[in-house]
RNA sequence: GCCGAUGUGGCGAAAUGGCAGACGCAACGGACUUAAAAUCCGUUGGGCUUAAACGGCCCGUGCCGGUUCGAGUCCGGCCAUCGGCACCA
C-alpha cells in the first residue's frame, strides 16, 4: 500500500460504479400515469426537499442531512412497491444568486450554470436516487413561462367575500376591478434597501436589516406590486389544523398572520367620528384618553390652533426615525396632546385626544383608546403624560387590579357590573352594534406581499403599462424573457435595472413594459406541481400528473393496515404483516416534505397561498400543498457553534465522502441523532459508522493472498440458529418502524446490534446476509448494491422487496422478570412464558433477595405486570 | 413580555408509566504483530464496603412538589439554554 491511507473497503470503486449504473438504467425514474412501466395497482408516495439556491459555496453538510433523510424514505417506500415520487431541481433566481454573481462580476445567467452543476455533481457523488429526468430550474424560460403563467391567474382574480374563494374577475360586479385584483399596484411603506437597491418583503427584512446580506432597511413610500395574501388570512390559519406540521411551524404561522378579535369603537369628535379597534371592548368604560398614530390623516382635521405647532413638530421628529429607533422598547413613551376631545360612546365622557408613535398606522384603525388602568402601554403613557386612571376589572383575589391585563370581572361599568371578563365583551359589542356606533372586528398582524423588486434576476412581470393603467399580457406571448442586459447592476435609485433596456421596455406606440421582477420565492411557491409534470409545455402541469402525485383519492391501493404490528398470540393466524404506516398516503398534496426551520413564515406561507388561489380556480385538485412537513435540525461544526466561515469549522461533504465514502456519510448524517435536533459534527462518529459498514463488508467478503476481495467461505447456505432467526425478525421489525417514524438513528443502532451478533458467528447464513442487505439499502445504498451481486442473490437490489417479519420468532420460552420490592430493582428471575401471575407472585416471594429486603415486613400488596415484573409491596 | 423547543455519563444519544444510559465516540486493559496501523475480545454513571476478586449496599435523568405499587416519561410550580415574534391595541 501506498503512503494512502488503505480504505477499510473499496467504496472508491464500487461507489461512482452504483451511481454510473443507476444513471443508466433508469433505476429511479417515476413513470406518469399513461406512461411506459407505470403500474396504476400501486399506491403513490411524494417526497419531496426543499430544492436549494445553488449557491457558489456548493453543499454544506446541512443540505444532506434533510436530503438524506427523503432518500431513504424514497427508496424503503419504492422498495415496499409504492410509485414513489423524488425530484430534485434548483430555486436559481433572487437575490443570492444575483449577489454572489455581482461578486463575481459575472453574469448570473453564467454564474447560475456553473453552481447548478456543482450542485449536481455533489448529489450525484451521495447517491441520492433522484428522479434526475425530473430536474427543474425556476430560471429556465420553459419554467418560468408558468410562473408568469400562474402571477396573471392571480392578477385576474379578486377574492369573493360572500364565497371566501379566489374568482375570476370577470365574475366581480363592483366597480373598478384593479381596486381588488388579488395582485395590485399601491403606493405603500416600503422597506427600502439602498444596498441592495431593491425593496423587500416584510418576512424579508429582520431587526430592521435585510434577510440576504444583513443590510440596513429604511421606510420609504413607492409604488409596487401588492399580492393581496391578506385575503386568505383566515383559510391559511384555520387550513393548519388538518396539517401534519411541526406545532412550532404551526405557531409561527399563526403567529406571523397574528388574528385578533374585538370590536370596532366609534368615538365621536368635533368634526368627525374616530374608530378604534380593541381586543377588549370590556374595559370601554376604563378608556380615559385616546390615541392617535401620528400619520393617521384625520390628526390635521381635528389639532387645534394652539396645539398645531406641537403636533407638527413630533410629526417631524417621529417620520425621521427608522423603524428600528422607533420600536425600540426600552425608550420612553412620547407623545402630543393635538387640543381635541372625543366622546366616549359608552358614557359620553370627554376624554383627550393625543397622538404617539407607540400606535402604528398599519396596524387596526391607526387610533386606539387609552385605558390604563388594564394594558401596561397604556399605564406607562398615562403616568408619563398625568393622564386619569379608572380600574374597569377586577382582578382575582391574589392579584393587583391596576395594571392587570388578564380576565377578571368587570367593574365601575355600569353596564357590565359583575360580569366576567368574556361576557361583558359579549354584552357591549352587542350594545355598540345596537346602537350603531361599533361592530365585532377581526385584525391581522399579515399584510399584504409586497411583491416587485428593482432587481434584474428573477421573473419579469407579464404586464404593460398603457395611459398610467395596467394590463396582463397575452398569454400567447409568455414567456417574457428579461432583456439580455451587461450591465445589470441595481441603479440604486429605486429605478429598476430593466429600465435601462429602452427597447425591451418599449412594447407598442403607446404602451410600455413593466420593469419590476418578482422575489425569489415566485418560482418556489408552485415548484413541488411542476416535478409531476416537468416538460409540459400546454399546461403548467397536467391535470392527470397532478392529480395522481398531488391527489390523495388511491387509497384502496393503499398499504396500510390499521391493526398495526400487534399480533395474536395464535400462531396460525397470518404471520406476516405489513406495517402500519405513519408515512402512508394521507389526503391531498406531498406526502412527506423535508427541509429547514428558516422558511416557516416565507416560503411555506406564500406557497400555501397560492396554492390555495390555484385551487379555488380549479387548477390543483387539494387545498394544501404539504400534508407532512418535518424540519431536519441544524448540524453545528464541531466545536458546538453554528457551521462559518468565520469559525473556519466548515465541513464539506465531499471531504469527508473522500476519506469515508458516501455510504459512511450518509448513514453517519443519519446516525448523529433525532433528525429535527441540533447537533455537532465529529469526525470520530463518521469514523465509527464507516467501521459498521467496514464489518458488513467483511462479515460476506475476504481478502485472498493477492489482496483481492473475495466472497467470504464462512458464507453458507445454511438454516439460521433459534438466536439469529430472533435477531434477524425483530431487526427487520425495529428497522421498519424505525423508518415510518423517521428515527433513523435508531434503526441503524438495531442494524448495529444485528451485525455484531454475526461478527462471532462461525458460519454466516446467506439468507440472514440477504435480509440486512435489504434493510441497510435505504441507508447505504451503494455497498448493498454491490454485496447483493457478489451474493449473487438474483436481479438488483433495488428490484427487491422489502422483508416483512413473523412475531412468533420474537417470542421465547422463558423471559426474564424483574423484582421489585417498594418500586426499587431486587433481583431478575427467568420464567416459563406461560407462567401464571399466582406463580409469579409466588417465586418472587420466595426469592432471597426479595426477603432480605422485605426484612419482615408484612406484605401490603403484590403487583405483578405479565411477562414484565412483580413488584412486591410492603408496610 | 408573548409563543415554541430543549435540559439524561467525559461526548453524540437510547428508553409503549415497569431493569436508566441500548448503539456509537472517547478512554483504559488484553489478543494478533518484530513494531505500528487495521482488526478482534473485554472494562467503562458516581460513591461506599472489601487486602483483592466475587458479592453486597447507597445515590443518580435541571430544581421543588404531586399522582402512582412504580415517574427520565404523567400533572402543577420554578430555573437555565436555544429559536421565533415583539409598543399589533
Amino acid at each position: 500500500m501506498s503512503s494512502e491511507r488503505r480504505k477499510p473497503y473499496p467504496f472508491d470503486r464500487l461507489e461512482p460504479k452504483w451511481q454510473t449504473i443507476w444513471d443508466e438504467t433508469r433505476a429511479f425514474h417515476a413513470p406518469n400515469p399513461g406512461e411506459e412501466k407505470f403500474d396504476p395497482a400501486q399506491p403513490k408516495f411524494y417526497v419531496l426537499d426543499m430544492f436549494p439556491y445553488p449557491s457558489g459555496a456548493g453543499l454544506h453538510v446541512g443540505h444532506p442531512e434533510g436530503y438524506t433523510a427523503t432518500d431513504i424514505i424514497a427508496r424503503y417506500k419504492r422498495l415496499l412497491g409504492f410509485n414513489v415520487l423524488h425530484p430534485m431541481g434548483w430555486d436559481a433566481f433572487g437575490l443570492p444568486a444575483e449577489q454572489y454573481a455581482i461578486k463575481t462580476g459575472q453574469h448570473p445567467v453564467v454564474t447560475t450554470r456553473e453552481n447548478v452543476a456543482k450542485f449536481k455533481t455533489q448529489l450525484k457523488r451521495i447517491g441520492f436516487s433522484y428522479d434526475w429526468e425530473r430536474e427543474i430550474n425556476t430560471t429556465d424560460p420553459g419554467y418560468y413561462k408558468w410562473t408568469q403563467w400562474i402571477f396573471l391567474q392571480i392578477y385576474n382574480s379578486w377574492f369573493n367575500p360572500e364565497t371566501k374563494r379566489a374568482e375570476p374577475i370577470s365574475t366581480y360586479r363592483g366597480g373598478d376591478p384593479d381596486d381588488v385584483r388579488l395582485a395590485y399596484v399601491a403606493q405603500v411603506r416600503v422597506n427600502w434597501c439602498p444596498e441592495l437597491g431593491t425593496v423587500l418583503a416584510n418576512e424579508e427584512v429582520i431587526d430592521g436589516k435585510s434577510e440576504v446580506g444583513g443590510f440596513p432597511v429604511v421606510r420609504r413610500p413607492m409604488r409596487q406590486w401588492m399580492l393581496r395574501i391578506t385575503a386568505f388570512a383566515d383559510r391559511l390559519l384555520d387550513e393548519l389544523e388538518g396539517l401534519d406540521w411541526p406545532d412550532s411551524i404551526k405557531a409561527l404561522q399563526r403567529n406571523w398572520i397574528g388574528r385578533s378579535e374585538g370590536a370596532d369603537v366609534d368615538f365621536a369628535v368635533a368634526q368627525a367620528t374616530i374608530r378604534v379597534f380593541t381586543t377588549r371592548p370590556d374595559t370601554l368604560y376604563g378608556a380615559t384618553y385616546m390615541v392617535l398614530a401620528p400619520e393617521n390623516p384625520i390628526v390635521d382635521q381635528i389639532t387645534t390652533e394652539n396645539q398645531r405647532e406641537a403636533v407638527a413638530n413630533y410629526r417631524t421628529q417621529v417620520a425621521s426615525k427608522s423603524d428600528l429607533e422607533r420600536t425600540d422598547l426600552a425608550k420612553e413613551k412620547t407623545g402630543v396632546f393635538t387640543g381635541a376631545f372625543a366622546i366616549n360612546p359608552v358614557n359620553d365622557e370627554r376624554i383627550p385626544i393625543w397622538i404617539a408613535d407607540y400606535v402604528l398606522m398599519g396596524y387596526g384603525t391607526g387610533a386606539i383608546m387609552g385605558v390604563p388602568a388594564h394594558d401596561a402601554r397604556d399605564l406607562e403613557f398615562a403616568r408619563k403624560f398625568n393622564l386619569p386612571i379608572r380600574l374597569v376589572v377586577q382582578a382575582p383575589a391574589d392579584q393587583e387590579s391596576l395594571g392587570f391585563v388578564g380576565l377578571g370581572v368587570a367593574i365601575n361599568s355600569p353596564l357590565l357590573d359583575g360580569l366576567p371578563s368574556p361576557k361583558a365583551k359579549q354584552k357591549i359589542t352587542d350594545w355598540l352594534e345596537e346602537h350603531g356606533v361599533g361592530a365585532r372586528s377581526i385584525n391581522y398582524k399579515l399584510r399584504d406581499w409586497l411583491f416587485s423588486r428593482q432587481r434584474y434576476w428573477g421573473e419579469p412581470f407579464p404586464v404593460i403599462w398603457r395611459d398610467g393603467k395596467h394590463e396582463a399580457l397575452p398569454e400567447s406571448e409568455l414567456p417574457l424573457e428579461p432583456p439580455a442586459l451587461e450591465d445589470f447592476k441595481p441603479t440604486g435609485t429605486g429605478e429598476p435595472p430593466l429600465a435601462k433596456a429602452k427597447d425591451w421596455i418599449r412594447y407598442s406606440e403607446n404602451a410600455t413594459r413593466e420593469t419590476n421582477t418578482m422575489p425569489q420565492w415566485a418560482g418556489s411557491c408552485w415548484y413541488y406541481l411542476r416535478f409531476c409534470d416537468p416538460q409540459n409545455d400546454k399546461r403548467f402541469v397536467g391535470e392527470e400528473p397532478e392529480r395522481y402525485w398531488m391527489g390523495g383519492d388511491n387509497d384502496e391501493a393503499r398499504m396500510t393496515n390499521d391493526e398495526g404490528m400487534t399480533k395474536p398470540e395464535s400462531p396460525a393466524a397470518s404471520s406476516f404483516v405489513i406495517p402500519h404506516s405513519s408515512l402512508r398516503a394521507k389526503p391531498g398534496g406531498v406526502d412527506l416534505y423535508i427541509g429547514g426551520v428558516e422558511h416557516a413564515v416565507l416560503h411555506l406561507l406564500y406557497a400555501r397561498f397560492w396554492h390555495k388561489v390555484l385551487f379555488d380556480l380549479g387548477h390543483v385538485s387539494k387545498p394544501e400543498p404539504f400534508q407532512r412537513l418535518v424540519n431536519q435540525g441544524m448540524i453545528l461544526g464541531e466545536d458546538g457553534r453554528k457551521m462559518s466561515k468565520r469559525w473556519g469549522n466548515v465541513i464539506d461533504p465531499l471531504d469527508v465522502i473522500e476519506i469515508y465514502g458516501a455510504d459512511a456519510f450518509r448513514c453517519y448524517e443519519m446516525f448523529m441523532g433525532p433528525l429535527e435536533q441540533m447537533k455537532p459534527w465529529s469526525m470520530k462518529g463518521v469514523e465509527g459508522v464507516s467501521r459498521f459498514l467496514a464489518r458488513v463488508w467483511r462479515l460476506i467478503m475476504e481478502e485472498n493472498q493477492a489482496g483481492e476481495w473475495v466472497l467470504s467461505a464462512a458464507v453458507q447456505d445454511i438454516e439460521l440458529t433459534k438466536a439469529q432467526q430472533k435477531i434477524t425478525h425483530a431487526t427487520v421489525k425495529k428497522v421498519t418502524a424505525d423508518i415510518e417514524s423517521l428515527s433513523f438513528n435508531t434503526a441503524i443502532s438495531q442494524m448495529m446490534i444485528f451485525v455484531n451478533a454475526f461478527t462471532t458467528a462461525p458460519a454466516v447464513p446467506v439468507l440472514a446476509m440477504r435480509t440486512l442487505l435489504v434493510l441497510l439499502n435505504p441507508f447505504a445504498p451503494h455497498i448493498t448494491s454491490e454485496l447483493w451481486e457478489r451474493l449473487n442473490l438474483g436481479g438488483d437490489i433495488t428490484a427487491q422487496r422489502w422483508p416483512e417479519y413473523d412475531e412468533r420468532f420474537l417470542v421465547e420460552d422463558e423471559i426474564e422478570i424483574v423484582v421489585q420490592v417498594n418500586g426499587k430493582l431486587r433481583d431478575k428471575m427467568t420464567v416459563a412464558l406461560n407462567a401464571t401471575e399466582a406463580e409469579l407472585e409466588a417465586a418472587a416471594l420466595a426469592n432471597q433477595k426479595v426477603q432480605n429486603a422485605i426484612a419482615g415486613k408484612p406484605v401490603r400488596k403484590v403487583v405483578v405486570v405479565p411477562k414484565k415484573l412483580v413488584n412486591i409491596v410492603t408496610a
